[in-house]
DNA sequence: AGTTATTAGCTATAATTCATAACTATTATT
DNA sequence: AATAATAGTTATGAATTATAGCTAATAACT
């Protein structure tokens, strides 16, 4: 993956990479380490044959049982039609089901299954130690910082 | 005196957020502010007539004159295929200039005009001043933090 | 030299992701 | 009872990103 590309032009290594001034642009620079960390959780998650989608749902569900889909569209800022493929990947994977809920037959209470549980611990486990990994250039209190730091800005959605 | 209530996860979903636990995950929180991030800038962008792809390749000609579309593909992280349109189109807003070069008919050597360059620093200024008042509540060590740390993570490509 | 491999830009297209509209069935509101 | 609103669903569209292959030009190699 990595391109160890041989650089044909003059002054490059004289002035470092091309989008130096993009990089002190946060939102370019944050959506970089994004597409690290995004690249990184998919491919521990495939182990486990979730996707990041299935994943974060997976995880909603196992903390708040009965949930609908409705409010997990909600709670993962996605629309409502788009977590019917989510819902239904998780279900046939054995880890959460739909049942009905007497008191309104339109909406579904998703509850995990045991396998549900124990390949959600699995995963956050892993993600966890993988973050550590991926990030062990960072101190603990920078990661914890930056956790707080983008947590202030996410807060807001 | 601080109450350490526990409260019952169906509590949790009245009143807290139901993805609290994946906003411990840094890769998770990121995703999310990116989005907010990207969606405030192509907010900004549009009055310049630019998308993030066309501004962040116009900054990296305006920077770099005669580049080539392969350096910026390598630099932005995208595809050579990808970046012809982007090309085309700042090309056809008169924003940059394809340019042959002697010693290499294959490639263009790519440099902004005089309009481009103008886009280009007004953009870039619209852009820190909206993310100014979009992290007003980071003060400003802190975004100088967060910038810090992204780039670290960042640098991994 | 001549052959081969590599590179730059380009086109077409596939795969993904994400958003929109409309439908059915239920439930809530008036 | 009539109407509106909601949950889940389906189909589809738009936008982004990735892949494969093509031509022309250059580089590398024997």
């Amino acid at each position: 993956m990595v391109k160890t590309k041989k650089v044909s032009t003059q002054d490059q290594a004289a002035t470092g990479r091309l989008d130096s001034s993009l990089r002190g642009i946060i939102g370019y620079t944050m959506k970089r380490a994004t597409n690290i960390l995004q690249a990184d959780a998919a491919q521990v998650l495939e182990e486990f044959g979730l996707r990041i989608t299935t994943f974060s749902a997976l995880v909603v569900i196992c903390d708040h049982p009965d949930v609908t889909q409705s409010q997990i569209a909600a709670a993962l800022n996605m629309e409502r039609s788009n977590t019917v493929l989510i819902i239904d990947a998780l279900e046939q994977a054995g880890l959460i089901g739909r049942h009905r809920v007497p008191t309104d037959r339109r909406s579904y209470a998703l509850r995990a299954t045991l396998e549900g549980m124990k390949i959600r611990n699995a995963a956050v486990r892993a993600l966890a130690e993988r973050e550590e990994v991926i990030l062990h250039d960072l101190t603990r209190e920078e990661r914890a910082a930056l956790l707080a730091l983008l947590g202030k800005i996410a807060s807001r959605s």
